[in-house]
DNA sequence: CCTGATACAGAACATTCATTCTGTTTAAAC
DNA sequence: GTTTAAACAGAATGAATGTTCTGTATCAGG
């Protein structure tokens, strides 16, 4: 009855990701939209509504591919505990150095949150899913003795997750692999052996 | 020979600094800083001849006084050791549940910074700037017996460096105090007793 | 008091932006 | 094959943006 659609939203939204997550919101115009997903204005129109909505629904979709597909995806394993902390960071570095987008949720955060409380609250439900990842492995390495008894699962996740945004900006300011490498063996050697 | 010059520049950049450190560079516009400075078109073109400009001038004054007036100041102090650098910490503390600006050289940090290499630099510059005051402060700390010999003073000067980096973030998400207090608390315990 | 150089206020300009509209194409339903 | 609802490509629109221009006001020098 109709013609069908040519596009698959998902796929769009993580070519906007990509866009976003470089360039920004205010930065960004739609015609980058076009370019950067292959979508005409009316896909990206019909489908999300406006710049600001699609904005959402890609930092959303951030928030929900970042834990599994990046750095922190190891963190998921059953029996994720320090090793794989400190491979976490590593596979920050690693990228880090590469190219220069660092969190899309940090660059959320500075960007627009404080003067859009839904999106802030988006941000901070994101970065309260990274922690939640760090508190998993966090309580395996308890269990299996890998950290110091000091400070509690929860604040000690919360402080990881808090590292990585430190690098976030580090990573957008050009800083060099060596002076986060020096951050990341500070921060981690609060943990304990 | 001439009509002289209604605005001061040094206060007109103050005004612009405020402008730019809450909304960042591109959702401010010229109208925003003709409103916010109170200086027409024609001064801040004359002064400074573009929006780009006008904002590099506002980063590196931000980057002369940021050290020397906020909660950094403390740091200054020739015989600042241990007790400042919590002071400084808890300063920022107070002031971050209060607005939400956070770091300008963060903002730009990650608004700019990896498409404008110029801004980019004077970005590191000022971060390099913080690191030194930490590193003074340090330095007393260690020959006070302060803090543990563990890590050199360079390297813990940039990591204390690196945290108020991740406090700017979560500022800007609108984290709570209870959250950033206890980031802050797990960050300063590495400095040891 | 004139003169003229410069700062001022705001209009004007060209461009870019987000969004909407229009005419065409597509393919499922009959 | 015809119909028709919906997707496509891109032009059109109106507002906003950064920048420049114009006419007026101001003040130092003669």
């Amino acid at each position: 009855m109709a013609r069908i659609r040519e596009f698959d939203p998902d796929q769009a939204l993580d070519s906007a990701i990509g866009v976003f997550w470089d360039k920004g919101f205010f930065d960004t115009s739609m015609d980058d939209l076009v370019q950067g997903t292959g979508v005409a204005r009316y896909g990206l129109y019909g489908r999300w509504g406006n710049k600001r909505d699609l904005f959402i629904a890609a930092l959303k979709r951030y928030g929900d591919m970042g834990t599994t597909e990046g750095p922190a995806a190891v963190l998921g394993q059953p029996e994720a505990s320090l090793p794989q902390i400190h491979e976490c960071f590593g596979s920050w570095l690693d990228i880090a150095c590469d190219e220069r987008l660092g969190c899309m949720a940090c660059n959320t955060a500075i960007e627009i949150a404080p003067h859009d409380e839904e999106i802030a609250a988006e941000v901070r439900k994101i970065f309260a899913k990274l922690t939640g990842r760090f508190s998993h492995a966090l309580s395996n390495a308890r269990r299996k003795g890998e950290i110091q008894p000091e400070h509690s699962i929860d604040d000690l996740a919360a402080y990881l997750s808090g590292i990585l945004r430190s690098l976030a900006v580090m990573t957008r300011a050009g800083c060099s692999r060596d002076e986060m490498k020096s951050f990341v063996d500070i921060a981690l050697s609060t943990l304990g052996a």
